[in-house]
DNA sequence: GCAATCACGATTTTCGAAAATTTTGGAATT
DNA sequence: AATTCCAAAATTTTCGAAAATCGTGATTGC
């Protein structure tokens, strides 16, 4: 791997996580310091990440971690709705047998690492993985390479909504996610498309109110 | 303005014009003779093309221009019509009076262009312009950001299939493009939802058929 | 006292060369 | 004749310094 890759995925996994808040400069003296490297590869890495709008650049004046906001966040769950849904329809008309065995392999895996965590902030970065891998096994199927890259960045833009809550209560606070995750597999499996939108709908409606729910807290 | 903004925009250019054919390798010391700068600055612009999906990019082994294929046209259709009919309604619910000046400013500025143009090949970069403005124009209303992010990306990706056939037949060979947009137009202006939105799917299906022939043409 | 100006330090941007890696072409071996 | 191996060439990647630009604070002029 090259040090343009590994500065990509580090300041990748800094934003996201939060280690480097939203706003923040993004000096290269400071970035060469912390990643021990020289400026090339980490201006590819800013460059990358300024096209996913994970961080911002203002000609001759830098970088900055690109801006939070509640109003994106509403934003972005609307546009993921939108394009899940279509792609979540797509999967179960023309998903095939590694598709459901996937899918399955996949609830699976999130369900073994959901009990292992059993409340504990630890391992957070594990179960977001398998999260994400849940939620894009779910879709894989739809046979849209652009509704697919559509959904991989809309799911980072959240992503770094949802992981201060994660942090703050893994479980998911009362809801029991796991169970939604469940019921939404076992619609898809089943070929009900029409249950199987209706929850993932109902799924990203609830994760939203929550998190909204926490900023407004964390502003009082 | 940098260079490596300049870098961008004159690769982004000469790719989607299509002056860089698709599966090209974008060897630095070539794009270094032609742009006439550093390494750097185009490096740079390569790495944000690469996250735009106009130019791919394998570790070590240097960068290429993205291939062109029927299928991921396709499909890039088939994304925008959800998206941009989606847009399209949020703008007709909640578009004030500046979005209907501005489309009718823009709707004209597309005509008076056609008009000059008449058919001949020259400054079909004024027309393009001009019709990405309009479409633009369109939807920006519709308040979503990330509706508007995913619409700008599959435009420029759509646009490279589409060039090719604007520089043969500018007019569009026998189909009357320009009313198609008025007629839009006039639906959106109206507030007539419904109308608009099957207008503005048709008129993709036909752009799309269009081109679909012609590529299959082309393969003949 | 206050605004404009200038010089300095901090920072970004670019270059040119060095380092690392892949690709090429040919010689040696089977 | 085909394959493997190695050195040379081509190419990408990275660094360190130079150039360009921005922001700041002191200084000058009014």
């Amino acid at each position: 791997m090259t040090l343009a890759e590994k500065a990509y995925d580090a300041l990748r996994h800094d934003i996201v996580r939060g280690a480097l808040p939203a706003g923040r400069p993004l000096r290269l003296a400071d970035l060469s310091q912390r990643y021990g490297m020289g400026f090339s590869p980490l201006r590819e890495a800013l460059n990358r990440l300024q096209a996913e709008r994970l961080v911002t650049a203002e000609s001759l004046r830098g970088f900055k971690v690109a801006p939070l906001s509640l109003a994106e966040f509403e934003d972005a769950v609307r546009v993921r709705i939108l394009v899940e849904t279509e792609a979540l329809r797509g999967a179960i008309a023309s998903g095939g047998d590694d598709w459901a065995a996937n899918l399955v392999a996949a609830l699976y895996a999130l369900r073994l690492q959901v009990e292992r965590q059993q409340g504990r902030a630890e391992d957070i970065w594990e179960l977001e993985a398998r999260h994400h891998a849940f939620h894009r096994a779910l879709l894989l199927a739809c046979g849209s390479p652009w509704l697919m890259e559509v959904f991989e960045r809309l799911y980072t833009a959240t992503e770094r909504y949802r992981i201060p809550a994660l942090l703050a209560a893994p479980t998911g606070a009362g809801r029991n996610i796991q169970a939604e995750h469940a019921a939404l597999a076992e619609a898809a499996l089943a070929r009900d498309a029409v249950t199987a939108v209706a929850l993932l709908e109902a799924h990203y409606r609830r994760t939203a109110e929550a998190i909204r729910t926490r900023i407004s807290d964390a502003a009082a």
